[in-house]
RNA sequence: CAGGGCAUGGUGUAGCUUGGUAUCACGCUUGCUUCGGGAGCAAGAGAUCAUGGGUUCAAAUCCCAUUGCUCUGACCA
C-alpha cells in the first residue's frame, strides 16, 4: 500500500542538495517568509505554532522548577553593556545600535539586546537585599538581535525568538546545580517533545559563553553529519554580580555576592526538528509540536452523508480530548490532501469513505513510517489515536537515536579523525589533551570544533592523536552549523 | 566577509541577444460535473517586470549603482 506514495515534486531531494531541501521545506510548508530586511523573517502561523508548542512545554517545565516569567526592555544603554569586559567583547561586534530617537541624536547609544544578562544584572542589584530574597529564578520569552553575516531560516537569523533564564543563588553549589538541572530540562524536551536525543556536555574554554565560568550545551546531530548547538546553560560564578554590584546581607549582617546562571534555547530548535525528522516528501513533525496532530480526510463525502457525519463525530471526540485535529472537508481531491498534509508533516491521517463505512472501519496512516492500519469504527477511536500518537513519538525518537548512535565514531588516529570530519560522518569522539592549541589545529585543518565534553567520560585511550600528548578528556569534534 | 547563481501577478516561468508596458502553467474567485494518491470544463480577478539613476521619441529588455534571496567557503548561537 505504501509503495503508492508519490514523491513530492515541489521539494528538492535531500541527496541532491541538502541545503536547498531545507530552504524548500521552510518556504513550501509555509513555516516562514523572507522580508526585505536581510536576516529578518516572518514566522508564519504554521511555523509559529511549532514554536508555541515548544514554548508551552518548556514554560510549564520552568514553572514546575520554580521560575517566574518577566519581561525586560529590548534596548540596553551603552554604559550597562560596558561593565563586563569579556561579555562586551563577545557581543558588541554583532550588535545593532540605536543612535537616534525622535529625530534627535541620543546622548547615549542604545544597544538592541543581543542577550539580556546586563539588564537582568542591573535589575537584580535593585531588588536583591537580603539572603531571604534568594534564590531569584527568572525567565523571559523575547526576541534578540544579532547582526549576522550569513543567515538561514531558523538556524541563524539577525533576529530570533528565544527564552533566557537568569537566576541568582546563595551558594556556588546551588548555582552550579541550577545550570545542570536546566540542561536536563532541555534534554527532556528533546526526548519527550522534539523526539530526538541531544548530546549533553560541557563546552571547552574556547567555546564558552562570553563571561561564563562554565557553559553546558545540548548538541544535536543533523542528517548531513553536522552538529547544531541547540541550547546552552551557563554558570557565571560571581563575576557578573561583582561587576554589576549585586550584593545582599546574610544572617550575620555581612555583605555577600550571589552566584549566577543563565540559560536559553531558541527558534533554532525548529530548524533542528525540520532537519532531524524531515524527508523528501517534506516535514515530519513530532506529535507534541505538530500544529495539527491528526487530519481527517473524508472521501466521497457527498456520495454518502454518513461519511461526513462520522468524520465530524470523530473530530469532536478527539478535539474534546485536547488533540489538535483538523477535518478537511474542502473540495480538493483526496490525493491532493494526502500529499499536502504529508508535506506539512501532520503525524497521523485518518481516511474515511463510503466503502469504509460499509465495512465499519477507518484507516489511520502515520506520517513518519507510512504505516497504515485499518481499525473498526466500533472501537474507542480516541484511545487508539492517543496510543498511536505515543507510538509515533517513540518510533521517531528511536529512529533518531539510532542515527545518533551510529554516527558517534571513536577515533584513535588523526587519519580517522580526518576521515570522520572531512566526510561528514558525524561526531568524531576523540581523546583530547585539553589544550587550546589542539583545538585550534583541528579547526584549522578540518574546519571542525569541539562540540562538547560529554558527561560520560569513559576513556578509551591515553594519547591525543593530534598532539601526541597525554589525553585528558573525551571530546566530541564535529563541523557545526 | 569572499567567490558563483538568481530577481517578471501568490508560486514556477517565457520574453531580454536584435528596445514598442508582458507568455504559459499552477494557485485564487464563481458555477456545474467530480472525489479511494496531486480532478475536468466554462467564465473571471490579479504584474507601474526588485529598487534608484542613466541612454532613448520609447526600457522587463541596453548601461551604472544599490538591495534582497540562494549556493560554496571563512566568522559567530
Amino acid at each position: 500500500m505504501e509503495n503508492s506514495i508519490k514523491k513530492n515534486s515541489q521539494i528538492t531531494p535531500r541527496e541532491e542538495n541538502f541545503a536547498q531541501w531545507y530552504t524548500d521545506i521552510c518556504l513550501k510548508c509555509e513555516l516562514m517568509s523572507y522580508t526585505s530586511t536581510k536576516g529578518f523573517i516572518i514566522y508564519r502561523p504554521y511555523g509559529f505554532a511549532i514554536w508555541e508548542n515548544i514554548k508551552k512545554y518548556l514554560d510549564e517545565e520552568f514553572k514546575k522548577t520554580g521560575h517566574q516569567n518577566v519581561y525586560m526592555p529590548c534596548l540596553i544603554p551603552e554604559h550597562l553593556l560596558l561593565k563586563e569586559k569579556e561579555h562586551v567583547e563577545g557581543f558588541a561586534p554583532e550588535c545593532a545600535v540605536v543612535t537616534i530617537g525622535g529625530k534627535k541624536e541620543l546622548e547615549e547609544k542604545l544597544y538592541v539586546r543581543p542577550t539580556s544578562e546586563t539588564l537582568f544584572c542591573d535589575h537584580f542589584k535593585d531588588i536583591l537585599h537580603s539572603y531571604k530574597d534568594l534564590p531569584i529564578k527568572y525567565n523571559q520569552w523575547c526576541s534578540v538581535v544579532r547582526w549576522e553575516k550569513t543567515t538561514k531560516p531558523f538556524l541563524r537569523g539577525s533576529e530570533f525568538l528565544w527564552q533566557e533564564g537568569h537566576t541568582l543563588h546563595r551558594t556556588e553549589v546551588e548555582a552550579r546545580e541550577e545550570a545542570l538541572n536546566m540542561l536536563k530540562v532541555y534534554g527532556k524536551l528533546g526526548k519527550e517533545c522534539l523526539c530526538f536525543p541531544f548530546s549533553l556536555g560541557k563546552k571547552t574554554d574556547k567555546e564558552k559563553f562570553a563571561g561564563a565560568l562554565e557553559t553546558y550545551s545540548i548538541e544535536a546531530l543533523m542528517p548531513d553529519g553536522q552538529a547544531l548547538q541547540a541550547g546552552t546553560t551557563h554558570y557565571f560564578g560571581d563575576g557578573f554580580a561583582k561587576h554589576y554590584d549585586i550584593k545582599y546581607l546574610d544572617e550575620n549582617n555581612t555583605l555577600q555576592v550571589p552566584f549566577q546562571t543563565s540559560w536559553g534555547v531558541s527558534t533554532r530548535l525548529i530548524g533542528a526538528v525540520i532537519m532531524v525528522h524531515g524527508d523528501d516528501n517534506g516535514l515530519v513533525l513530532p506529535p507534541l509540536v505538530a500544529p495539527t496532530q491528526v487530519v481527517i480526510i473524508p472521501i466521497r463525502a457527498n456520495q454518502d452523508k454518513e461519511v461526513l457525519k462520522t468524520c465530524k463525530k470523530i473530530e469532536q471526540k478527539l478535539s474534546k480530548k485536547g488533540i489538535r485535529v483538523l477535518l478537511d472537508n474542502s473540495d480538493k481531491t483526496p490525493g491532493f490532501k494526502f500529499n499536502q498534509y504529508e508535506m506539512k508533516g501532520v503525524p497521523l491521517r485518518i481516511e474515511l469513505g463510503p466503502k469504509d463505512l460499509q465495512n465499519k472501519v477507518l484507516s489511520m496512516i502515520r506520517r513518519f513510517d507510512y504505516l497504515k492500519k485499518q481499525v473498526s469504527l466500533e472501537e474507542d477511536i480516541v484511545k487508539l489515536v492517543v496510543k498511536e500518537l505515543e507510538e509515533i513519538s517513540n518510533g521517531m525518537y528511536k529512529k533518531a537515536e539510532q542515527f545518533l548512535d551510529s554516527h558517534i565514531i571513536e577515533v584513535h588516529t588523526e587519519e580517522e579523525l580526518k576521515d570522520v570530519l572531512t566526510n561528514n560522518k558525524g561526531y568524531a569522539k576523540m581523546m583530547w589533551d585539553g589544550t587550546r592549541e589542539t583545538e585550534d589545529l583541528i579547526k584549522e585543518r578540518y574546519q571542525a570544533t569541539a562540540r562538547c565534553l560529554p558527561f560520560n567520560q569513559m576513556k578509551f585511550g591515553d594519547i591525543d592523536p593530534v598532539s601526541k600528548k597525554k589525553a585528558k578528556y573525551v571530546c566530541l569534534f564535529c563541523r557545526a552549523y
